[in-house]
DNA sequence: CTGCTTATTGAGAATCGTTGTTGAAAAGAA
DNA sequence: TTCTTTTCAACAACGATTCTCAATAAGCAG
């Protein structure tokens, strides 16, 4: 887990393995670099957010980063219980947070915690793992959703 | 999280919320109450698992029944890398654990640690949310992987 | 037990996030 | 530059999950 990358550390990074620093990489970092606290990106939003910015840059392309990036260890990938993955950096500590989420609205609470990197660096080395990301996924029912009559 | 349903404590859960107890979800529960330690079914593992026991039961129901039992707490629903859910039983301490997944090769280890679930139970009570399930989710490279040459 | 209401089922169609395929373009090595 | 390899965009294809709807059967009140 690098805390801020430039582009060329990103380039380096991508070259020891073979792969290329593009424009598109490049770009796709960018916004996750610049995106306000707590804010996560689905393939999809990522695609409208490029398209804003006038990059635009092809859906295909985008599945194809994320999933690079995340298994560089750049992103952390996310299931929010919304049918579809999300994004967002993966930084170390302090920055380094959990998910509290409701399985009826999908409401999104993020917490931190010391301890939890910690007991998830220790599991991956007892095994001999090499740790990319470590995520505590709370499920629950938000107290609007217990105060719902509605089933489902 | 209940140690272990019958058809009542099943059919009283389900009956409060106004659903019924119908062979099918009694028999679905039994499939994973029978299922041996560190197993995991997914809704088409279930399927044929059910078919070969001579209990056809259609796939849609068996997608239903697996969301329902997951929002009601009775099954886990994890991520484990694969491009599809895989289910267990939602057992308390001690029997409560979590996931070391690589993200190459799909393997799955499987580990114990008491802090958790009362970290997740803290954090979930803090904001009022009423606890399912909590799961640590460590994403890594296992050591076979490390050395394979193949990038990707 | 009987009948009524309504949740649930099964079969198949439909959806939709994601992945695969292709020829063209760009990056890296020499 | 020139050659080789990787990546790109566009679109087709895929597959897990959800939806639709007519038929069935829980649960419940009488
Ligand atoms: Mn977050
Ligand atoms: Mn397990
Ligand atoms: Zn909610
Ligand atoms: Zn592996």
């Amino acid at each position: 887990m690098i805390a801020t990358y430039t582009s060329s550390s990103l380039k380096a990074e991508l070259n020891e393995k073979g792969w290329r620093l593009t424009p598109q990489r490049e770009t796709i970092l960018n916004v996750f670099q610049n995106l306000p606290k707590g804010k996560h990106l689905s393939a999809e939003d990522l695609y409208n957010v490029l398209q804003e910015e006038g990059a635009g840059i092809s859906l295909s392309t985008i599945y194809r980063t994320l999933k690079l990036m995340a298994r560089m260890g750049i992103l952390r990938e996310l299931e929010l219980a919304e049918g579809h993955k999300h994004y967002e950096l993966n930084q170390p500590h302090p920055y380094h947070h959990h998910h509290l989420i409701c399985v009826r609205c999908s409401k999104t609470i993020e917490f931190k915690n010391d301890q939890i990197l910690k007991i998830g660096s220790k599991a991956a080395q007892k095994d001999g793992y090499y740790l990319l990301d470590c995520q505590l996924t709370i499920h629950a029912v938000c107290p609007t959703c217990q105060r719902s009559l509605m089933p489902t």
